[in-house]
DNA sequence: CAAATAGTGTCTCTAAGACAATATCAC
DNA sequence: GTGATATTGTCTTAGAGACACTATTTG
């Protein structure tokens, strides 16, 4: 009869086959546009982090950031890494969207990925600015999910164009998932990862799980209401906005200048715990 | 200059470290004992299923139903696997709960696991039987949260009983991760991965996700009704879950016979297309 | 002052919770 | 009839959406 440690000491981690475990990244970004009035706002666009593959497989294609597992961390840490590594930026929050491990999705061989959203604000990059040696680039996101079931994913940058088309699977637990029918030039099964990603997200910007990630700590509410109306596309009543967040911000007694209208309070974020 | 035949040919996946990959199963059923009075209705009581390992590690600990991933299956498909082998019922849905892969999880070695919440019905497994020959046993759940975060997590069946003692980490877009404090004997992290579940459980009861994979296809509504209060652990008044629930349901125009009280009318669920 | 955003008050409608009342069966 | 569940109706309250109105700044 062994022992525990007999047992330890003899297993043979390696007798069975394993796949390769990567973390990819939907790093979400939303840019503001100067707009051509000196006192109209910015508009706001979403933009999702791509990166143009250097080597085989895909090569030259845009494919998300991500990585090899490597041993001594958990998946959620590779995703923060890769994440940094990519960006420059620690992202506040990141959030699983699922496992992603259909058969051939890879043609290295058995990879299976864990997809994570990750909420990139744009001043932390701004500020710390971006590597353009690899082929990283911001590109603005439209989603367009019709009413039976059709979607259309369009992302672009600088004259690039990628179109992929997706079709709803199924809506279960909140949570929907989609085959791609074309994947418009998109490496891999990305186009499928990044559709999930975007119904994950509007998911969670109901309520207000993670709209705060976009901006700095001190905000006005129009730039939190514009964050909510970018991600979900849609548009709420300024009144009716202020009131449903009202229990999540605390004022900070200070105030925007030189807007060309009238100057707006700023807020920040009140935590979970000092709530109600 | 390689074409990408010849570097996929030339590719060796082996290169780098790789973990092994786990489904584990967090299966729920919800089973009901008869009352002394001939007219009142049964109790629930919800259900998980644990196993008594036969080998190491954990020797003669309880634990989760799970097994490594195998090439040419997705961990979906796994899960679903795992579950048809340990409990003879295909479940109707699988949920994630996450992936859990902090490092020295396993005493075996890297192995990260993916796991999954299914729904079994009682009829299910009851006509189905039950393989007693290995040791998987259902256990009475009884899962207090109590105000400052600290959870007892208590399983019990026929004069076994495990008591795990958790503490909340952080509720993030609506899911809860939990700290081990004392595993109360059951193997590996599965204390937590069970508290995660069920507070993925409790959650998606709230909009009926999946309480209808508890019961048969034609059901009453204070069957439902009860269902949901078990997992939820609270109670709610007739007259308004059969509010909120009508929209998900269509009358069968069958009733239930020889209860002792007035008949009930039976439902089906409303699949999502149809409603409204 | 004009144009823009900031912020408040209030009306309506809907959904949720509480509760009262009635219906129907097996014994 | 009794005791149990089944089912319907209504009152109250909380919250969401719509909308009108006021406030404040800069060119």
């Amino acid at each position: 009869m062994q022992t525990e440690n007999e047992f330890l000491s003899n297993y043979k981690i390696d007798k069975y086959e394993r796949p390769s475990v990567t973390a990819d990244i939907v790093a979400f970004m939303i840019r503001s546009t100067q707009s051509d009035n000196y006192r109209m706002d910015k508009e706001n666009r979403l933009s999702v982090l791509l990166i143009k593959r250097g080597g085989h497989p895909y090569k030259d294609h845009w494919a998300l950031p991500g990585g090899f597992l490597v041993p001594g961390e958990t998946v959620e840490e590779c995703a923060f890494r890769e994440t940094l590594e990519e960006t420059n930026v620690l992202p506040v929050s990141i959030m699983p969207i699922g496992v992603f491990s259909k058969p051939g999705r890879d043609p290295r061989g058995w990879i299976i990925s864990n997809a994570y959203v990750s909420i990139i604000s744009e001043e932390s990059v701004d500020q710390k600015g971006q590597d353009d040696a690899n082929d990283a680039q911001w590109f603005d996101v439209k989603f367009d999910q019709n009413e039976n079931g059709n979607c259309i994913l369009n992302l672009t940058y600088d004259g690039v164009e990628l179109n992929a088309v997706l079709t709803e699977e199924q809506t279960k637990f909140g949570r929907t998932s989609f085959i791609i029918k074309d994947s418009g030039g998109l490496a891999f099964d990305h186009a499928e990862i990044i559709a999930s990603a975007l119904s994950v997200l509007r998911n969670s910007a109901k309520n207000f799980d993670m709209i705060f990630d976009f901006l700095p700590e001190k905000f006005t509410l129009s730039s939190l209401q514009k964050i909510q109306e970018t991600i979900m596309n849609i548009t709420v009543l300024p009144a009716n906005f202020r009131r449903k967040i009202s229990g999540y911000v605390t004022e900070t007694g200070e105030y925007t200048q030189g807007a060309g209208h009238r100057p707006a309070k700023l807020y920040k974020r009140k935590r979970e715990k000092e709530r109600e």
